[in-house]
DNA sequence: GTTGTCTTGTCAATATTTCAACTATCCCGA
DNA sequence: TCGGGATAGTTGAAATATTGACAAGACAAC
């Protein structure tokens, strides 16, 4: 059994093997700066995505379903995360006009200050943890491997979505 | 204030903010595939990666501090994960002789079973969501760009830390 | 219009993770 | 050999995340 299932089992090359797992290790790595950065707004990562993806949105409001899929976080998560920014008076539940059953989340005043203070603070820390460490090419092919990923996982999505 | 602080920033270009988007993203998808791959074998990712490290050490046993930093997880956090896997039977705390500070995690034979039942499911989900996506030349560069993020980030971590 | 089905978002229960003590051991110098 | 400071690991409570069940509106078929 332990060997008999080995049998036509494509592992990974050693240099795969090495790949995958400094992608594993750097990404929590990255993750953690990330997060100890923004700590000094209060806020974690998904909660800045959140914000941030709000702050993007006409009218910084946005139905929940769709903020769920822009910071690819379950429908679940996303309220959670919106209850706790609306306890902190960042964010506030609308209900929507056109359908009776959504939801929007509208970006409050000092919801849009917490963010606009958070974002240089958050931008320098992408680079100098990540973006500026790379080349130009580098950047591009980071790019390209995980928008393949994600167009593999998610044959619907879009690969601009950050704008809507 | 909330203009002040914009001057000087250094923002994103917008290829550069496309591909961070693009890795947060496909990087959340990617660890969702990872997982359901991995809950047929009624474990997590990182519950994995501790078993699968533990199966590469000599004797099937390391110190909770090697095996903390081998997966990047807090010390906390591989206390309370080893002690899950050590309900299910798959692992056992030992002694260590030369420290008495020490605890060893020990792989069972239960615990290898495991391992060696998942791996060739999680490998394969690997190769398909991730490295057959792309192309060796890109799964280089994901090598080469997270090593550097994470030699910046721990500067004294080894590159090779999988072997011992 | 009534029925059945799908979608939205919430909720409560459960599981996991984090954080800040805390214990025990080791190491080193006076 | 004592003491202080480091290191190893654990603990429990609080914060956060996931799951599955649910209520309510939409929407299509008839």
């Amino acid at each position: 059994m332990s060997t008999g299932e080995s049998e036509g089992v494509r592992w990974l090359s050693h240099g795969e093997q090495q790949a995958w797992r400094a992608y594993l290790r750097g990404h929590r790595e990255l993750e953690v700066a990330l997060e100890r950065d923004l700590d000094a707004f209060g806020m974690s990562l998904p909660e800045y995505e959140l914000l941030s993806m709000l702050s993007e949105q006409d009218g910084d409001r946005a139905r929940m379903s769709v903020l769920a899929d822009l910071v690819v976080q379950s429908r679940s998560r996303v309220t959670h995360t919106a209850k706790r920014l609306e306890a902190r008076g960042w964010v506030r539940r609308e209900p929507t006009p056109e359908d009776g059953r959504g939801v929007a989340l509208a970006l409050t005043p000092a919801g849009r200050r917490t963010v606009e203070a958070a974002a240089p603070v958050h931008v320098q820390s992408v680079r100098a943890n990540f973006v500026d460490l790379l080349t130009a090419d580098q950047v591009a092919t980071v790019h390209d491997a995980f928008a393949q990923v994600r167009a593999h996982l998610v044959p619907g999505a879009r690969a601009d979505d950050e704008i809507h």
